[in-house]
DNA sequence: AGTGCGATTGACT
DNA sequence: GTCAATCGCACTA
């Protein structure tokens, strides 16, 4: 498993969030490394009304706006951190949430992370995914292409089917088939009707 | 300074 | 399946 340089990232918003099903996020830490294959994203991409930058740049936001491959992470509902990879040029506010992992490597510290034990409850939602990671708001704006702590890898090993759905838990642009994940994984989030074929 | 609400989760029926 | 918790942020004044 390479880190995946940022030249081979599609230079769009929807094609990357297709592109990270089946590749791979790491966060190594004095804890050990923890791993997992991402198996769920959505894009929130130009223009969305139901993007963070739809407002443009703040202070918050301002992660969106760097050139593709670097995180965003902020808090929301009082409760979880969210993880997403900015996706266009810089100045320009777009990005991919990421939903759902895999656990891979460091499958004992997740679940010492999350307090639970099951593999598949370990990194299902984007809130567990930042626990389950070990990421937190002091990881907004790293690059994941870099030689950082924090990094995407490629494949672990060949992804199967991508399904495509609306996107989880907004209500502006609701409509969008924006949500991305491999189809039959027991390690995606959502009602299961939007886990079937469309 | 006050207000409304959100890219969720975990507990509970 | 439903629902409350919880708080930073953006917006209004």
């Amino acid at each position: 498993m390479r880190r995946l340089r940022r030249n081979a990232l599609p230079a769009n918003t929807v094609d990357l969030a297709r592109y990270l099903i089946g590749k791979t996020l790491v966060h190594d830490t004095p804890k050990g490394r923890a791993s997992g294959r991402i198996v769920e994203t959505e894009a929130y991409v130009i223009g969305d009304a139901a993007g963070h930058a739809f407002r443009g740049q703040t202070r918050r936001n301002r992660s969106l706006f760097l050139r593709r491959g670097h995180a965003y992470v902020y808090f929301i509902y009082g409760v979880s951190y969210l993880l997403n990879v900015s996706s266009e040029q810089v100045g320009v506010g777009a990005g991919v949430l990421l939903r759902a992992l895999e656990p891979l490597e460091g499958v004992d510290l997740m679940r010492e992370r999350r307090g639970v034990e099951r593999l598949q409850d370990l990194a299902r939602g984007p809130g567990r995914l930042t626990v389950a990671m070990g990421v937190g708001i002091h990881d907004d704006g790293l690059d994941l292409c870099g030689d950082g702590a924090l990094w995407l890898g490629t494949e672990a090993r060949s992804t199967g089917e991508v399904g495509v759905s609306i996107r989880i838990g907004i209500t502006r642009e609701a409509h969008r088939p924006l949500r991305f994940f491999e189809r039959g994984s027991r390690f995606v989030s959502g009602p299961g009707r939007l886990n079937q074929p469309i």
